[in-house]
DNA sequence: CAAAACCGTAACAAATCGGTAACAAGCTCC
DNA sequence: GGAGCTTGTTACCGATTTGTTACGGTTTTG
């Protein structure tokens, strides 16, 4: 779940972007004036910060600047009373990466705060976890604590598709079309031969636990326990 | 010098954006359609893009889709007359990265496009080192130890890219995409033979290790360890 | 309990893919 | 205009991958 630090002095301000901010699934902290804002930052390192400009004991320009100082590159937006251009100005040099003036639309807040975030997950690489293995979809590989264990490319398809369906069963006809393609003329037994060298790779050991499961007359089950 | 793209079909607006862009000394280039400006998006690969909503042939949020659907993650910045909230939401909901409505502050725009261009900036290095190479990107060479290596313009290009992606599985029409441009009519197999030659100059010794992995039916894979 | 159905797997043949050399066309710099 | 470099294409070859089949073991069924 994403984190959030909402700074902002003003009580009745704070509770309602808390509320909304919760609601939207968001994990939330808070901080009441600058000094504790930026310990929060430094501490927790949220995901995105929302950031007052005015805040007693340090201002919000200050603590975008420290933490930018701190190499942190969590997305800032500000918020504030203040529409001065000069001041939006200031705050963009400073580090921060959008400025929201008020009033604004508490859903277009959350739009920009998504769209903040949506950009980071981008860059995640995704993988899938299963006992001591792990398969990297992104760099296309396959490790065991570290090790790198090679997979032709029908043997990754086809480990790639029952990690997409762990838990559900697969008949031989699903995973013929979604592996060699609904109009590949391939036998159904091939894809036993398959499973066999997959076996091998990921199940070779003698206490390693099972995660392929022969559903007879049907196909195949994965389940990484 | 950074490239800035904007697609405007107002003449007058689009004038007043390019003058004051060009005078903060961006690399401008201009689109006055859709299709125009997604054309120019996805061949010139500008470092970020001003773009209007309401455009002849192609809107604003179909050109954002489009480009994000491309892999391209260059900055967006939507410009309009509209001040609706759902529009905004929409827009950054597509992968817009801020949403500026018109009558707005020619500085805050540039302010915000420096913010955009200032990150990115941070995280892009000008030289790669691996092995007992090094890439320098600013001066255009490589070297092994001191040693200077000669690399073709398209060999510095894909070893380049190589470096940008390490670690990431590459498709041959990603590659083409990035090194050749994505309007080339180059063949995927002229891929392998840039290949063959960087590999020849960089992993020569008996003993070098291999930097560029091949995988099969996919396309290659730069690590450097 | 025997026959049938089904699956695991080894062996083998065929297909596919990538490495690379050779060559032609383009380009650049004299 | 020509030498030399760069780029893109093609063809051949070898290695890997893939699909099929056959044999044997196990489970189900009648």
């Amino acid at each position: 779940m994403e984190t959030i630090l909402i700074i902002e002095d003003d009580s009745s301000m704070l509770r309602g972007l808390t509320d909304n901010f919760a609601y939207a699934g968001y994990n939330v902290l808070t901080a009441s004036d600058g000094e504790k804002g930026l310990n929060a930052a430094l501490d927790a390192k949220p995901d995105l910060i929302l950031l007052d400009i005015m805040l007693p004991k340090i201002n919000g320009y200050e603590i975008c600047r420290l933490i930018r100082k701190e190499k942190l590159d969590m997305p800032i937006i500000m918020l504030t009373a203040k529409g001065e251009e000069s001041d939006i100005i200031l705050g963009l040099n400073l580090g921060a990466d959008d400025y929201v003036t008020k009033p604004f639309s508490i859903k277009e807040l959350l739009a920009r705060a998504a769209a903040f975030l949506r950009r980071r997950k981008q860059k995640e690489k995704d993988s899938y976890k299963f006992g001591d293995f792990v398969l990297d979809i992104s760099a296309r590989k396959l490790t065991k604590k570290n090790e790198e264990i090679e997979l032709s490319p029908k043997e990754f398809k086809l480990l790639e598709f029952f990690l997409k369906k762990q838990g559900k069963a697969l008949t031989r006809d699903e995973i013929l079309n979604a592996v060699w393609g609904y109009n590949s003329f391939t036998g159904h037994r091939s894809i036993d031969r398959f499973v066999t060298t997959l076996r091998n790779k990921i199940e070779s050991g003698p206490h390693s636990p099972v995660f392929i499961h022969t559903l007879r007359e049907i196909g195949y089950k994965f389940e990484s326990i």
